[in-house]
DNA sequence: TGTACATCAGTGAACGCGCGTTCACTGATGTAC
DNA sequence: TGTACATCAGTGAACGCGCGTTCACTGATGTAC
């Protein structure tokens, strides 16, 4: 059925980002391919060409949307958590470095799960472009609910702090994935949460 | 030239297993071909099977390689630290947080390079059984030099704290990578070394 | 509002390419006498 | 030690495959009158 709606094309269009975010957080970029992106919204491969310039160019708005939906869901995490009078912060740790996290890397936290494929991106890329300003509003965020983070500038890139706990967080993800299956991966998970953690 | 002397092809083996686990740290496992592994010792990619039995064989032995190689890189930088006077801790610290590994990739750590691939590859295959192998040692070693590391069982897995420290390391390293050309990558380096360093 | 026509979202076949893997072959190396 | 032969490390052509990308085409949608 060819020449749907404007409305449906847009929805397509959306679609397509949305299932390359998830595809490309659980498989890699590299290990994604258009026909599956395109299939997993019940589109063929043909029509991809005329709302994307490349495969990389869909990649590149696939990273950014998956670090603005997850910002999103940072914030509805600290709001249920601060309405019931629970710790922000801890709330956040514990979404973070939870099994399910781990074991979910498709709906997870993209910092973590592109950071091999955009080391490897062209430096000047909108790959590139794209993740650091993610990770650099990510930084910003956080730095708002931790409460270790000395008091400088919370706004634009986050304190140094934050930037060290970041790492672990996103370093205990990442080895806990690579460790999936030994014991090893829960304890990971377990003493970055320990050592992150804050309070009572 | 073909038939080369049994030794020559021991030594070919050698250099194609070292010549992987360069490149395969350098660009991942999939952006490395079985023929670019070969040309890099001069060999064409033909005579690949009679010494391995897949590609995937080879993965898993580079992996083992690679990490076998930082081990010792270890204990080189821990014995000249030692014989200086200097923190062992400290200096590793240095190493691995300095702009040096993070633009080095082929030569540096291979649990932050492959943990991406490895995440990927299947539950039980031997590239996890090496990856998994190689952490457990790593860790055991880092909790041997951590001045912080309560002295509970330093030998087997390590305690917990080495391994959120060592998550620390290698979300630094990774994140600094993905941002390479950026500001934020040499604060994320500079972030994580102030955070994890000891003593004076 | 109804008709005529241009637009263009999506199809499906096709392209060149590099991949992992196989295999018949070569000729120096290694072995048996 | 010297000869005869089997072994096998490495070659290079070939295979089927899936990739990213292109393109002629279709027919419902959107627009102009």
């Amino acid at each position: 059925m060819p020449r749907t709606s404007r409305a449906q094309a847009e929805l397509h269009h959306q679609q397509v980002i949305e299932a390359a975010s998830k595809l490309v957080r659980e498989k890699g970029a590299d290990r994604v391919s258009v026909p599956e992106v395109m299939a997993a919204v019940g589109l063929t491969h043909g029509g991809f060409y005329r709302r994307f310039s490349s495969k990389d160019d869909l990649v590149a708005q696939a990273c950014s949307a998956a670090l603005a939906g997850r910002l999103a869901d940072l914030d509805a995490v600290a709001a249920s958590a601060s309405a019931e009078g629970r710790s922000a912060w801890n709330a956040f740790l514990g979404h973070y470095l939870s099994t399910v996290h781990r074991d979910d890397p498709g709906l997870g936290c993209a910092i973590a799960a592109l950071a091999a494929d955009v080391a490897r991106a062209e430096p000047d890329g909108p790959l590139r472009h794209a993740y650091v300003e993610g990770l650099r509003q990510m930084a910003g965020k956080l730095a708002g609910l931790d409460p270790r983070q000395e008091g400088d500038s919370p706004a634009e890139g986050g304190g140094r702090r934050v930037l060290a706990e970041l790492s672990t967080m996103v370093g205990a993800l990442l080895l806990a994935r690579a460790c999936a299956g030994d014991d090893l991966s829960d304890e990971i998970l377990a003493a970055a949460e320990e050592h992150l953690r804050t309070g009572p």
